[in-house]
RNA sequence: GCUGCAGUAGCUCAGUGGUAGAGCACUCCCUUGGUAAGGGAGAGGUCGAGAGUUCAAUCCUCUCCUGCAGCACCA
């Protein structure tokens, strides 16, 4: 038998021979070690006690301690744990794959009857069983006639098809045994059931799953978990959920009167004086940055004729997300065909294709608040940020190939400037190359995505790899926030678009006097209006900045004889443009206090007798108890200059 | 769109095969109170829509609409 030599994270060598086990490494060490060790890295991967190591490597032993391998494990055992509970409950349900993922894991199966709330008590319970039962882990790698015909036997298709579909590059097939219960599973895992935390872990939902992730397939029954380490972790971790719920934009936005929608119009936003004093107070900040960037503003129409949307692809390759306006013939002269825009491209091409464009005239920044409508799949809405009208701060570059790297970089920047003011220091940024499906040689792709990604580095950011999702036309980039339980939504773009000049038949006259093709850089920077109010209002958890807030300002009487100050008081801060109003109600202080904290208004000046005989306020800042007393003339330039959006200071 | 769950007053929710209730909000009255809910009275509902079963449906069944979670989609 030959020797390998194993390195310790202390820098240690030991000799053992090969094939030797991270299990029976840690037992030469110690007997407590071997006990509490729950995997390995060997040569940085993480790597099974029972595996055996072939040759020299660094190895660690990893214990609950260690945080990532211990969360991972526990997670992936509890998979694992989940589908030997539900097997064992419901013999006939078959089996698929279950995934650690953030905070948890998931498991997709099989079964006629949907799982209901009181299934996931007994299945929570029998995994309790499971985890009290210390049940041994055991693994073997097993060759993969022997794999699909031991799932053929036992009528588990979908692991057959696993089976089949791992490629045959000579890694392992490997079989986990959790007590009698097997699995088809890369590994690691721990070393019997018992390591998992019995009290630590909590099924929180069931959802229907495709198989494989493709429409096509068979709806699944996803069960989701949750787990962490110690029971404390669990209850921080539900506790986050309940404090997030409280910042869904859907439960501020009515309890802080910004809109409304209905059954009459689904994915519709009626936005109340409120809300609307946010979407134009954002509109008019964007409006300067626009014109300071260097954009032309233009405005299109809603309804066109389907001969626009066939010209462009959309008819081809969109129709079923387009809201289709048919007009009647009792109404019209001729039946026509219209559809409401779902983008504004093809619409901005027509201005641009109006008169010839020189080489001079590029690139043509030619930005629009572009309301569109789009029917989106009605599983798909979401509040205010997945809706089926909505208005973009949408643009496009018209400008020559060799333009679009200092284009996408001059973007990138003018976007980063503008999420800092509103308030996102960092941003996700998603780089989508080819797909399959495109237009367009490869060569030229080649050109496009590395005009992006060097311009995205050039501006100083790094990027995600989103790879093959790239629209048809041209690679993108998406700039991505974070709601309120950490669900990634893409707010501003950048896609690089080479077919529609070439489809509506743009041209600008180059040096040579040649009429040559534009490219178009399709970007927004928030994205739109009402999916970055819902990201803002939860990532302030409605509390928004002075400049943003609907109600910047309530003056609120503590006796009514100091109404008349108080209103002297709202109109000299409304003359100077902030957005005051009056509280004289017949209620005491507390109680205007109380409500206007909960309706998040950052400034409330109370006024009694004192105030009105020295021509002070009290200032109370929403999420602070203590007051302070300015004069009149103070409070009222400070909260103008406070007023200012962050440009204009 | 798919799977599951839900829809009762403006909001949050309780409830029953015999045409409905609470708290908050709202209106009025009393109270003029010093920084997170003063007291009293009143008004408010085709129980999401339609059909069916039944002597009788808000409740049971079916269809549809809308919402929620996830999946799929996201030019």
């Amino acid at each position: 038998m030959s020797q390998i030599t194993l390195t310790f994270p202390d820098g240690n060598k030991r000799d053992f021979s090969a094939g030797v086990t991270p299990a029976e490494v840690a037992a030469s060490i110690a007997t407590s070690l071997a006990k509490s060790a729950i995997s390995a890295q060997v040569n940085g991967a993480h790597w099974d006690l029972q595996w055996p190591i072939p040759s020299d490597a660094t190895i660690a032993i990893n214990t609950l301690k260690d945080d990532a391998p211990a969360l991972e494990l526990i997670r992936h055992d509890l998979a694992h744990i989940m589908a030997r509970a539900v097997q064992e409950l419901w013999p006939d349900v078959k089996v698929t794959i279950g995934p650690v993922i953030k905070d948890g894991w998931y498991y997709d199966f099989d079964r006629e009857e949907p799982f209901t709330p009181e299934d996931l008590g007994a299945i929570e319970k029998k995994m309790k069983e499971i985890i009290n039962a210390r049940d041994p882990v055991r693994t073997e790698v097993w060759d993969r006639a022997r794999a699909i015909a031991y799932y053929e036997e036992r009528g588990e298709p979908f692991k057959v098809e696993l089976v089949q579909a791992i490629p045959d590059d000579g890694q392992p097939i490997r079989m986990y045994w959790h007590g009698p219960w097997q699995d088809l599973c890369r590994g690691p895992h721990l070393q019997h059931t018992g390591q998992v935390p019995a009290d630590a872990f909590k099924l929180m939902h069931v959802a229907g799953a495709y198989w494989r992730g493709d429409a096509k397939n068979k709806q699944l029954q996803r069960i989701y978990g949750v787990a962490f380490k110690n029971r404390e972790d669990l209850k921080a971790h539900l506790t986050m959920l309940e404090e997030a719920a409280k910042r869904d934009h859907r439960k501020l936005g009515r309890e802080m009167d910004l809109y409304h929608m209905q059954e009459e119009a689904p994915g519709q936003v009626f936005w109340h004086p409120n809300g609307w004093t946010i979407y134009t107070t954002l509109q008019d900040y964007m409006r300067r940055q626009q014109k300071r960037g260097g954009y032309v503003e233009v405005n299109t129409p809603q309804v066109v004729n389907r001969k626009l949307w066939e010209a462009s692809g959309h008819w081809a390759n969109y129709q079923e997300n387009m809201f289709i306006v048919e007009v009647d013939e009792e109404h019209a002269r001729e039946k026509t065909i219209n559809a409401l825009k779902p983008m504004n491209c093809p619409c901005h091409v027509q201005i641009f294709n109006v008169g010839l464009k020189s080489y001079r005239d590029l690139p043509l920044r030619m930005a629009e608040f572009g309301s569109c409508a789009r029917y989106e799949p009605s599983g798909a809405l979401h509040g205010i940020m997945r809706v089926r009208g909505f208005t973009q701060d949408d643009a496009h570059i018209f400008c020559r190939e060799d333009q679009i790297e200092s284009e996408t970089k001059r973007f990138i920047e003018f976007l980063s400037a503008i999420y800092r003011d509103l308030g996102f220091e960092s941003f996700k940024i998603k780089f989508s190359d080819r797909p399959e499906n495109r237009a367009g040689s490869d060569d030229v792709w080649d050109r496009a995505e590395a005009a992006l990604a060097n311009a995205t580095r050039a501006a100083g950011y790094d990027f995600i790899m989103n790879p093959g999702e790239g629209a048809f036309y041209g690679p993108k980039l998406e700039f991505v926030l974070t709601d309120a339980i950490g669900r990634d939504w893409q707010c501003g773009t950048l896609q690089v678009d080479f077919v529609l000049p070439e489809r509506l038949d743009a041209n600008f006259v180059a040096e040579d006097g040649m009429k040559h093709r534009p490219v178009m850089l399709h970007r927004a920077t928030l994205g739109s209006f009402e999916r970055f109010i819902g990201i803002l209002i939860e990532s302030h958890a409605g509390k928004l900045p002075f400049w943003l807030a609907p109600r910047q300002v309530v003056v609120a009487s503590i006796v009514s004889d100091a109404d008349p100050f108080v209103a002297e008081v709202v109109s000299a801060l409304t003359a100077a443009g902030v957005r005051a109003e009056a509280d004289t109600r017949n209620e005491k202080i507390n109680y205007k206090v109380r409500e206007h904290s909960v309706g998040k208004v950052p400034v409330i000046l109370a006024v009694g007798m004192k105030e009105v005989e020295e021509r002070t306020v009290s200032v109370r800042r929403l999420g602070e108890t203590r007051t302070e007393t300015k004069s009149l003339d103070q409070i009222v330039a400070e909260l103008t200059a406070e007023a200012l959006p962050p440009d204009l200071r």
